[in-house]
DNA sequence: AGTAAAAAACCGACCAGTCGGTATGTTTCA
DNA sequence: TGAAACATACCGACTGGTCGGTTTTTTACT
């Protein structure tokens, strides 16, 4: 029965996690995680050869539990501009979920700037995103949902920087505004221009 | 005449601006930056009490250009749409320039999580950006240019978001895209959005 | 002007402590 | 009984920061 090993591995990821998150990588030492995973240093190099192959491990569960969430909403097929509509009400909820792990998410943006191997990794869902975006965007045109005359690239860009902006304000100034209020209305906003004019 | 000195603290300054961005303010030791700058030790500890009070006079300096560059591209009065697809036009070249700044600034924001006077830092111009973007969008429902219906407060928090989450995908994915072009395209979509409707 | 004294700027060896990682041994389990 | 899982003592490298001493610049006074 491997159960232990899994345990300890995944108290070890845990702990990681948090302290990563709230002190950021440099600043949290092997040896804090192992006392805070209640281990010692032999069983974590048993399961990490490095550090860092740790903080590659995490951040491939961060962005695959964000893959997850996202999928999940995205695949529903209505009219267009009401499914965007909906991600929109939905998302509050993604962003809430993801407010904790946004400092491991700041961690790895940072970390892609001086490791390419991270950077490769962190900006594939975005393109991902982008492309799947984009797809919609299509369909509303072809469903003659939205304007025809609308760049499909250039909007779905707009969504996605739309989103990586908000999810930014929303969690350094959380009491800024109410984020679930004003993510519906920019979407709303945006909408406004996307939508087919009747002429 | 206290020429050198500042000469000297000007070498620390830009040696370590350069050395946060490329590896990460924890990754950068005091040693690296007094080689870099070609002094010793004691030279730096001498203009700053801690590395960490260097870091936040750069951050200090970073964001005082920040709102040069601002400020100077949106004090022209114009009509408000077209006043803001000329800051559009021209924050392609903010964007440019910022490019190398770009670490810095994703390092404060990192840093600021952990520390509530580097937050506060980080935060103000977020919010005083916010309030001049929705003072102009008020201007511009009073001129008859935009949407009477429009809610500036969202509207401009729109614009912050696009803005930022543009900036973030052009600095990760240079070439994912013709920045410039997607930036004018998004203002313009935007702005589709925002027009008073004839009707 | 010249000069002595005070102050500011600078140097580099040094410190105590921490870091990621290793080596070697012990326990646990199949 | 052998291999995987874990513990612990330990290592060399490196960290931010200090400190006593030296050099340069400014100030004060003749």
């Amino acid at each position: 029965m491997q159960l232990r090993s899994e345990k300890t591995r995944a108290a070890i990821m845990d702990t990681a996690e948090k302290l990563f998150a709230s002190q950021g990588y440099d600043a949290t030492s092997v040896a804090e995680i192992c006392a805070g995973a209640e281990i010692s240093k032999g069983a974590f190099f048993h399961h990490f050869p490095t550090k860092h192959d740790l903080f590659m491990e995490l951040m491939e569960r961060w962005l695959a539990s964000l893959d997850a969430g996202m999928s999940l909403i995205l695949d529903q097929s209505t009219n267009v501009p009401q499914g965007l509509l909906d991600v929109a009400a939905m998302s509050g909820m993604i962003f809430r979920k993801s407010e904790s792990s946004f400092p491991m998410f700041l961690e790895f943006w940072s970390q892609s700037i001086h490791n390419p191997l991270v950077w490769q990794a962190a900006v594939s869902p975005y393109r991902r995103y982008q492309e799947k975006f984009e797809g919609i965007i299509r369909r509303g045109i072809a469903e003659g949902s939205l304007d025809p005359g609308l760049d499909p690239d250039a909007a779905a860009r707009e969504l996605v920087a739309l989103a990586v902006g908000l999810f930014f304000q929303a969690f350094f100034d959380p009491e800024g505004a109410v984020w679930d209020d004003v993510l519906k209305e920019s979407v709303q906003l945006l909408l406004n221009g996307w939508r087919r004019r009747p002429e």
